[in-house]
DNA sequence: AATGAAAGGAAATTGTC
DNA sequence: GACAATTTCCTTTCATT
């Protein structure tokens, strides 16, 4: 599927309001509404658009802090990957994990009430987590930004098309 | 402000289908339509809600790699942090930044579209932001998980109420 | 203080050109 | 892609608890 300028337009317009009625859409993109709502659908049922949430913020949500978790797997066979990736999914207040390359196996981000509630989360689920050896903790001071809008500026074709 | 039961039920809907028309959110919640939209109403003008957004696919986007960049300052001073992080908002490929507790001052995520463009961003941007004294970079080989929703179980009293 | 019902206008959706 | 018609939804008002 290629994406044109009139996409992009949409698709950074629904980054940053994803509730936008589609009939101001349409205005803002200079497009007939039945026009904009096929284009929008049409990138929902390629995947482009993955879906659309609420942000919520996360000290109103009573869990304010991020913990940066590295976790070293005991190996790093298939099996030994899956069963603690499937474990991890169990878990809500992990918002972020990634394999990664060179010194531990998985980074996490969690989010946590603070101190206390951390220290639970790590000897009560995390060191528990199937296969794990080591996890080490690094705590955010502060969250400088965090951004939901990827950058849209030059992409031109997507998807298998 | 204080949350029960259904205010609940509202946000965890939200966050897992942001566009749901509020005819269809106020059925799930058992509530009328404009009890439930005033509910909505409330917890956005408190900032609980605090907006709405597409979830795109990253590859869709043509930026399918995550990296993880550890950012040292020259020196940790108010104008130091403030220069640099004023610098980094002006970067779109930036998704996230934390002020860190331990060895580097900052952990960025970025997203790119593979070890080129990583390069070059590193090289033209990365190391050229004001006061930057190093920059080491961690490659993600697969995003095994990328959660929007906070949990909310265990949410009581929330704000400044 | 919060809910529900009703009514009007606005928006979404479908079909046709 | 636009236009028009139908269905659905949003939003306000007001009575009720």
């Amino acid at each position: 599927m290629v994406l044109d300028r009139i996409d992009r337009a949409i698709l950074t317009r629904l980054q940053e309001h994803g509730r936008i009625p589609n009939s101001e859409l349409a205005a803002h993109v200079h497009l007939s509404e039945s026009a904009c709502l096929r284009r929008v659908k049409a990138m929902e049922e390629a995947g482009i658009i993955s879906g659309y949430t609420a942000i919520l913020d996360p000290a109103s949500c009573g869990r304010p802090e991020s913990v940066f978790v590295q976790v070293t797997l005991e190996k790093q066979t298939e099996p030994y990957l899956r069963a603690f990736e499937e474990a991890l999914a169990t878990c809500p207040q992990v918002m972020e994990c990634y394999l990664m390359s060179g010194d531990s196996d998985y980074l996490l981000r969690v989010v946590v009430a603070g101190a206390a509630d951390y220290e639970a989360l790590h000897n009560r689920i995390l060191t528990r987590l199937p296969g794990v050896a080591r996890v080490h903790s690094s705590f955010t001071l502060r969250t400088v930004m965090k951004r939901t809008a990827l950058p849209l500026a030059d992409v031109v074709t997507v998807g298998g098309d």
